[in-house]
DNA sequence: ATATCCATGTAACTTGTTACATGATTTG
DNA sequence: CAAATCATGTAACAAGTTACATGGATAT
């Protein structure tokens, strides 16, 4: 779904300015669908173009004027065909983190500690935010907003428990851990045990 | 970190073609970092021409020749620079189905089930795809690669869950469902109960 | 004083995908 | 006989981000 179908989604459901929009849509759809004022606004202007969202200048005195959209009849039977005729395409995901970890060897230190550990104060600060999002509007959400809800909250909840079982696994591979119970070993990885070697 | 890196790091383990990268990368890192022969191709152009890889070609008869890619010292020194200093962006995740979702209300008859269903199917299909790399390359895997392919495995068993979860509340929304074990009510929102009501 | 909020908009740039061009060989 | 595999490469196109330009009002 492109960005000016959503655009027609939220002006489907109240009047906006373009940076309305912007805000609404980091709070609500931010996490699965992301917009900047640089997309956001060339594509109000190629809806309005198009005759699917009309717009008016409110003139204010102590801040910037500002355009208000509203959308068309036409913009409306547009967004339920496009609604109708299109299949949502795959979810994209793409992590920079994993790629690191996928070089795990090539790094040094604890540095991929590191990583995950921002990694998970990451995750932890955007479940923060859902939550917050649940508590400030959760109330007049609709049943659908409920369920992306969920799904953000899932998800970062499951990203968060991998990321602790990652920790655990580097602080093993470091060698800083006793694992489970036997007294303390020695890091280096092949030779600690006993003294003899063969050859 | 951007794909020149990733192609450098490859080609760290190993002397490849840009044709059997683009398949390995599909298979190892595909679910979360994707690359096309058409940016995959011009990168390791850009990458020789850097100075970073050097490639041979290979004449071959009975099928196309092919240019071998190996990773030089300078490759590999400025490979283990960018691991240094870069720390990774946060992961991008995209979805439309959850755009979709997100405007339920807006869709007709059982459409977003549909969506959901298919959802599903997908998701076990990566899964499947997951646990035969797993299958097929557990053994030889570094630690770290594992940790990646248990992050793919987590997040569409994750996805999944959510997916099930969302399914079933669409039904009930439509009213097809006896929810646990009261006789089917209507379906229309706000009134079926009994008769009499507070107030 | 400094930063943030409000508010719109453009231009340069990055980054990637898709489709095309080519073509023998093998598999179904 | 059709399709996929092997193999490289380019060009057109799509889509978006970042940074810049502008500038008063309010909050710290």
């Amino acid at each position: 779904m492109d960005l000016r179908t959503v655009l027609l989604g939220f002006l489907g459901r109240g009047d906006l300015t373009g940076y309305e929009i912007r805000h609404l849509m980091q709070r609500s759809v931010g996490f699965f669908f992301g917009a900047s004022y640089g997309s956001i606004y060339p594509a109000l202007k190629n809806l309005e173009e198009a005759g699917l969202v009309r717009s008016t200048l409110v003139v204010q005195e102590d801040r910037p004027n500002k355009k208000v959209y509203e959308i068309t009849p036409e913009g409306r039977e547009r967004f339920r065909a496009r609604l109708a005729e299109e299949m949502p395409a795959d979810d994209g995901y793409r992590s920079e983190l994993l790629m690191h970890l996928f070089f795990g060897e090539e790094h040094e230190g604890g540095r991929l500690l590191e990583m995950v550990e921002a990694y998970e104060a990451r995750c932890e600060a955007k479940l923060e935010e859902l939550h917050g999002v649940e508590e400030e509007f959760g109330e007049v959400m609709s049943p659908y907003q409920r369920m992306c809800l969920l799904s953000g909250l899932s998800h970062f909840r499951s990203r968060l428990d991998w990321a602790a079982e990652v920790e655990e696994q580097l602080r093993v591979l470091a060698g800083e851990v006793d694992v489970s119970h036997r007294s303390r070993a020695g890091s280096r990885g092949g030779e600690q045990g006993g003294g003899r070697r063969e050859g």
